[in-house]
DNA sequence: GAGTTTATAGTAGTATTACTATCTTTTTTA
DNA sequence: TAAAAAAGATAGTAATACTACTATAAACTC
């Protein structure tokens, strides 16, 4: 069992999985068969199979695939914001902050210790091709209502602080914030599948590429 | 039957749901019934119920829900295309056809009375909530190979050549402009259902607010 | 230490979905 | 008017997304 683990909202699982073996064996799989199948052709019953449970075991923890999608890109937000707190929180300059946070977003994410049941790189490639999937959903109002969206919301408030400090005449800094976490995204994304659609390369340069757009995007808009 | 209709790529139906009455049915109905459920709920055997007639008919059409959805918002970006060519053509100065753009991307989107069977006021709030499941698919390689992602690349190479002859020197065309083309439906549907992750009102005023941070975003990156 | 909760896992279903196949009827057009 | 194309009717299948109920094992009380 790992020492340390984050606090997610208590509404995002009907049983914790942090706290059982099983728990434990249903976040690595998912993660595992998610990145592997891709979201729509992921099933409880194919996760049952590779765990040797069974479905009904499953359902035990969370009420459908959809919440445990949530789960998961909840999870990496968290460890997102984690992260971002451990690097920036000696930084004195706003400016240099908001660059580590951007490098942070932009960097290729690797597999982190710390937290031994959870392959960061996949989960990364899951948010990449899923996160859009957590909120466009008839049933996102009831859902944010549930707080399930907090780590995501947490990662942009942050940011969207950051952001104040350095220009706090700038009158989109919510619009800005959201749309660069999820263009990070979007443009990896695109740089794999749909090339026409971004200025990254598809080869190991593209997190540089992709860090100096978003500096760019983000400094260029606050510039007074 | 309409006069003036997009030629759509072939591949994304199987039989040209234009040349028909089931196909305007269908085309009319499915856009109705995708607003109101969502993708997800929508299935072909309500469509058949909601048009008096049946599944298999459907398929004749459609391999599957799915090119449907990928069909309707083709459809949609032919469409923007379509009204840029309009509004565009005549001015010279690129800056001023750059706003046209966006100021057509930004707008309220209502019915326009040259396609009859379309209901352009849905379709827009379909793109708002359904755009990014037409490519976050394991399946994105073979579509893509397919060309059934022209419509949104016309609509982007377009406007990343007026971007160029305002900047040829910016690196980063190709990501500003689908990053803008996808934050702007995503910013609308913010301002609906997770307000805290947008600058945008929920009123109508926020159509407004959305064309001033997009030209913000754009020509301050585009400063040299 | 026996008996009783309580937590957890497993078995066996059901309604719906996403198709496919086949056959008949209607409509179009040559 | 005959042929062909399109649409409709009917039925069936494998997989999905669950739910209800049963079994077992640990843990807690008396």
């Amino acid at each position: 069992m790992t020492t340390l683990s984050f606090k997610l909202n208590e509404h995002l699982y009907l049983r914790d999985p942090q706290h059982t073996q099983l728990g434990h064996k249903i976040i690595h799989s998912s993660i595992t068969l998610i990145d592997k199948l891709g979201f729509e052709q992921f099933t409880f019953k194919k996760l049952a199979l590779e765990i040797d449970s069974t479905e009904a075991s499953i359902y035990r923890y969370f009420e459908n695939k959809h919440r445990l999608l949530v789960y998961l890109i909840s999870w990496y937000w968290h460890w997102i914001e984690y992260r971002m707190e451990i690097f920036t929180s000696a930084l004195p300059d706003p400016k240099e902050k908001l660059k580590t946070c951007l490098r942070i977003v932009a960097e290729k994410q690797k597999y982190d210790p710390t937290f031994e049941f959870v392959d960061e790189a996949a989960l990364h490639r899951i948010v990449i091709s899923e996160l859009d999937k957590t909120y466009l959903t008839k049933g996102v109002d009831e859902l944010n209502k549930e707080g399930l969206f907090g780590g995501f919301k947490g990662v942009c408030q942050k940011i969207v602080k950051i952001v104040i400090e350095i220009n706090p005449s700038y009158p989109f800094a919510n619009s800005l914030v959201s749309t660069l976490l999820i263009t990070a995204h979007q443009q990896l994304f695109f740089s794999d599948h749909l090339p026409s659609l971004t200025s990254l390369k598809a080869d190991e340069d593209r997190y540089d590429n992709l860090y100096m757009f978003l500096e760019n995007l983000v400094f260029s808009s606050l510039k007074t």
